[in-house]
DNA sequence: ACAATTAAAACATCTGATGTTTAAATCATA
DNA sequence: TATGATTTAAACATCAGATGTTTTAATTGT
């Protein structure tokens, strides 16, 4: 299961969280896969507690948490209900390691392209004037991970910690809010591209090794265009195995 | 407050929220104002709930909500710390929010910015392509009520409207997700031109219009032109006030 | 000094009682 | 019969207090 991968790329700590978190991400697991309609009602608490053997009082504190991601909307008296996909928060970790949970939609992942389209090539640019030499020096330890890496599993966290390095160095805390999309992106990709014959290593490696050395020499402009040019490397070789996926991502 | 119009915008009911939310968002208003260093733990439990005066199952639930959004850490038997600001969910709309309380930080209303130049010219593009009917008349509805503003807070309204419209329009919910970036971006920024003697009106509705046009004519090249325009307008207009604005704004 | 033990602080969980709100069911009346 | 007021049941909100577990720090014994 990715979701395991993607909290590991966040340093969630693996011990086991408490029972209200636990309650949480089960719920929550089953409403991102589509287990409830829009607005559907859940149970009420009662029947919580019994379905998972837990307190009330751990059920609320579950359901809170929901609510707080934008998932659950509560009305005192009337029931708590499972609030339209277009109001969750889907830039939330948790809401986006849930998604790994499910078979990858094509038409969400390519979402999660355009959107990394947006924002990586820029935060490449400014990375390239603004990242610390810690931060640099982060980029090219990721990098040195991907041409050493012995699995794909391996590769793919190397890669993750590259971009999200990246996205770091461009010294915005707003873009770093925002490296679950890569993950989530990156992880559910490589269920795609798992079985392509083509070495995605050769591929991608020295695009990777563009962005680096234009973030060393602070060249912006061709950091930002090596970005660039490797996420539409990306999104070509991902469409070559999901043609669906061609409708909506934009053309560089 | 502009806190209060954040929510408005978000369309949250102005009824009193149960008391865990408010404890919730009493404590994160803190937090974000900066009242607290990185890793400083808060009052435990039982001096929380003697402080607001609530339960300790309000307290907890309240905690929880917090730590949903990455602004606390709890760790068992030692306490409840406040989490470095990367870390925090800062695309959340409660925590987008609560900066309006705090005096506007031009480097952070900067960050804003660069986010907003990355997407909204892109999401003005796929709009174009994408848009319904139903968004389409959203847009021009909201534009009509720019024109129409019979003050500076109605305007802004409108103008916020106007350019979530578009975000919807693009037809990708995680940049929905993002529309909390524009509202603050924009709340803030009010607070700089409010007292800016050139008229705000006069020089942002053609460009606003023409963005209309453009998605109610589906030419996606132009919509994303007179997008990035326009945010090149805002951007100058702010930096002459702000001349500390200038330093990371990317130009066109 | 160092290691083992103990104690205190703080969060985690459970239980059960009581209050409030909402929506639906009931009932009285025109 | 239809309508409006009343009642009731369901569901969330809050409180209080008991008990368990974990962590850190203090204590103690060698």
């Amino acid at each position: 299961m990715n979701e395991l991968l993607y909290y590991d790329l966040k340093n969630v700590s693996g011990l086991t969280p408490g029972l209200a978190t636990q309650v949480c991400r089960e719920i929550g697991r089953r409403i991102v896969a589509g287990l409830f309609p829009e607005g559907q009602f859940i149970d009420d608490e009662i029947k919580l507690c019994k379905r998972y053997n837990v307190s009330k009082s751990v059920v609320r504190e579950a359901v809170k948490i929901l609510v707080a991601k934008g998932l659950l909307e509560v009305r005192r008296g009337n029931g708590t209900r499972v609030r339209q996909r277009a109001s969750w928060n889907l830039l939330d970790d948790d809401v986006l390691a849930w998604h790994q949970g499910v078979e990858p939609e094509t038409d969400f992942l390519r979402k999660l392209i355009d959107v990394r389209l947006m924002v990586e090539p820029n935060a490449a640019f400014w990375a390239a004037g603004a990242a610390t030499n810690e931060q640099i020096k982060e980029i090219s330890k990721s990098h040195n991970d991907m041409e050493n890496a012995k699995s794909i599993q391996e590769f793919v966290v190397a890669d993750a910690k590259f971009h999200r390095a990246v996205l770091r160095g461009a010294n915005n805390e707003l873009l770093t809010a925002m490296e679950g999309v890569i993950f989530s992106a990156l992880l559910s990709s490589i269920k795609i591209t798992n079985n392509d014959p083509i070495d995605n290593r050769e591929r991608s490696l020295p695009l990777h090794y563009k962005i680096l050395k234009a973030i060393e020499t602070q060249n912006k402009e061709r950091a930002e265009f090596a970005m660039r040019k490797h996420m539409a490397d990306t999104y070509e070789r991902l469409s070559k195995l999901l043609p669906e996926l061609k409708s909506g991502v934009k053309k560089m």
